[in-house]
Order: C-alpha cells, then structure tokens, then sequence
DNA sequence: TATTTTACCTGAGGGC
DNA sequence: TGCCCTCAGGTAAAAT
C-alpha cells in the first residue's frame, strides 16, 4: 500500500526522466482515473499536450509535477490510492492490464518514454491543479523549491521527513485531540504520509497502545511517537518501500524489501519480537490494527 | 464545530 | 470446478 516510503520512492524514480520532458501525447482510457480532475478526459489531455514538465514534487501520499509556462502555474497532481502504479516504460510498449491514462514524454537526454498510470482499484487518479503559495512560505514539499502547492494538496499538513515539518506545532494539535493516537497519526490534516502500515510499526515501536487518546500522552511519549515515525519511514524508504504483492511497485514495476522489516502490522498471532507475546490483531476504524498488549499497555 | 462513519473499487483467497 | 463471501485501506463526502 502507498504511504510515504512507496511515494517517495516513485517520485524520485520518475523525477529524472520526466523532468524537463514534454508531454507529446496524452491517452485517457478509464475516466475514473480523473476523478479528481475538475473537467473531462478531453480538458485533461488538452491541458497536459506539449507541455514540459519542471519538477517532480511531493507531500505526504500526493505527488506533483508542474508544468512550464509559469503564469498559470498549475501541476499535474497524482494520488496513488490504493493500488496505484506510475511506471516508465518504452515508447509504444504494449498495454498494462490495469492501465488507466498514458502520457507519451519527449525527454531532451532520455528520448521518447511512456509514462503509465495503472491502478486495478482505482482509489488512485490524477488532476491538473493550480498551484497556490504555501502559508508558511517554505518549499511545497519534497523535492520542490517553490513555495507554492496544488490547491488540492493545500489542507495537508506537511510530511514529518520534510524539514519544514513543525514539531512544536504538531505536539500542540495533539494536546487538543480527544481522538485514539493511531486515528490521528491517519489523520493526514494532522501530519501526512502515514498509512495503517506505518502507523502499526511506529506505535509498536514506541510502545504506545493504538488507541491511547492523544490528549492523554505526556509531551516526551509523543515525542517518542515522533521520532518512531521518523525512524520507520527512514527505514522503510532506505529498503525501497513495502510490498506484500504486485500492488506496490517502483517505476521499473520492481517491489521493496521492508515487508520483511514489519514488527507488528500483519504478524497477528505471531510473537512479539520484543516481549514474545503474541501479537493483537484488532479491527480499528474498519481496517486492522496490530499491536502488543504487553509492551503497548493502554493507560 | 469536532468527530465518526460511509462510499468508492477490484481481485485474491477461503469455505463449501 | 465454481460460486459466494470477506478482506485489503486512502480520501472525501456525509452523517452524527
């Protein structure tokens, strides 16, 4: 599943080949995967047509490359969803199962490419979005030098590996929030990039119990939190991402080690590599929580 | 206003 | 072999 490690990877494995790259031809083949685009599939090719792609940016699960032509300043904006997939392949290479929408690029070192959007459950889409100033005046995100983000992106809070990340600001919301620790960690107005994988692993590793409210941690366990976030999204990002099936892939459709790093998130009966307990797999907001009930005691 | 629930979607895998 | 059911979960709209 695509959280910020599986995103960032994608971003930096599109970024030199399709920076500085002009878009030659856009094929729209399911317009589900335009669900966040404000017009049709025929506005969305005609805005992407023989344009040049500037950088490839990111903030928490969104990823954004903007496009030349600077006074309308608007980015074409992807969201993997579930499922999702941007994969570079050949020009005129055959059709992938659950290909969505092709852009054909025009690359001044690289030459001709494809850029593919496949993504069977079709939670994933893309938009062209305007760009608008960051309140804070700091890059948009990962890999961007401007201040400035899609409008889509806007109510996102800023990833906790990018380094304009405000910690004081983030331990501040918590003291507010009544709400189980784990639901705000997926809360991506909160602090973005974190998904139910992640939120398992950084929770097991600071020992804190998933459905602790938020308000109730002491300001040094929440900074344990956060330094658990940080140290498992490094991790995972330095292994190429997590995959458990052929759901999450890089642009090259190759999958990431950390699966086999996971400490807690899928291992449900199994023993706790700290304690030896066995792991607790719970249902939590509609989707599984795994954690130990010795070492991760609810207050 | 703040928080919680639901809809969206497809394919894999288990039970019978 | 094949049908039906459950599960996976990020986002945003809807409901509470």
């Amino acid at each position: 599943m695509p959280e910020l490690p599986e995103v960032e990877v994608v971003r930096a494995g599109l970024a030199p080949a399709v920076v500085g790259a002009q878009i030659v031809a856009v094929t729209v083949l399911d317009d589900r995967a335009l669900t966040r685009h404000p017009g049709d599939a025929v506005s969305f090719e005609a805005g992407l047509a023989g344009r040049t792609f500037i950088a490839a940016a990111r903030r928490g699960k969104f990823l954004w490359l903007p496009l030349d032509t600077g006074d309308t300043g608007d980015a074409l904006v992807g969201h993997l969803g579930m499922s999702g997939q941007l994969l570079l392949r050949a020009s005129g290479a055959p059709v992938e199962r659950h290909e969505r929408v092709r852009l054909d690029i025009r690359h001044p070192v690289h030459g001709d490419l494809a850029v593919v959007f496949s993504d069977q459950r079709t939670f994933g889409s893309l938009a062209i979005d305007r760009l608008i100033p960051t309140p804070d005046g700091a890059a948009g995100g990962w890999g961007a030098d401007a201040a400035v983000v899609p409008t889509q992106v806007a109510h996102i809070a800023r990833d906790p590996l990018d380094a304009a990340f405000a910690d004081a600001h983030f331990r501040a919301a918590l003291r507010t929030k009544r709400s189980a620790i784990k639901r705000v960690l997926l809360d991506q107005t909160v602090v973005s990039g974190i998904g139910n994988i992640y939120a398992d692993e950084a929770l097991w590793a600071a020992r804190v119990h998933p459905e602790t409210a938020a308000s109730d941690l002491a300001t040094r366990t929440v900074t344990r939190v956060l330094t658990e976030v940080r140290t498992v999204l490094e991790k995972a990002l330095a292994e190429g991402g997590t995959s458990f099936d052929a759901q999450y892939v890089n642009v090259n459709g190759q999958a990431g080690y950390f699966a086999h790093s996971l400490n807690a998130y899928g291992r449900g009966g199994e023993p706790c590599p700290r304690c030896g307990g066995p792991i607790v797999r719970d249902s939590f907001m509609n989707r599984s929580s795994h954690y130990c009930p010795r070492c991760q005691r609810r207050r």
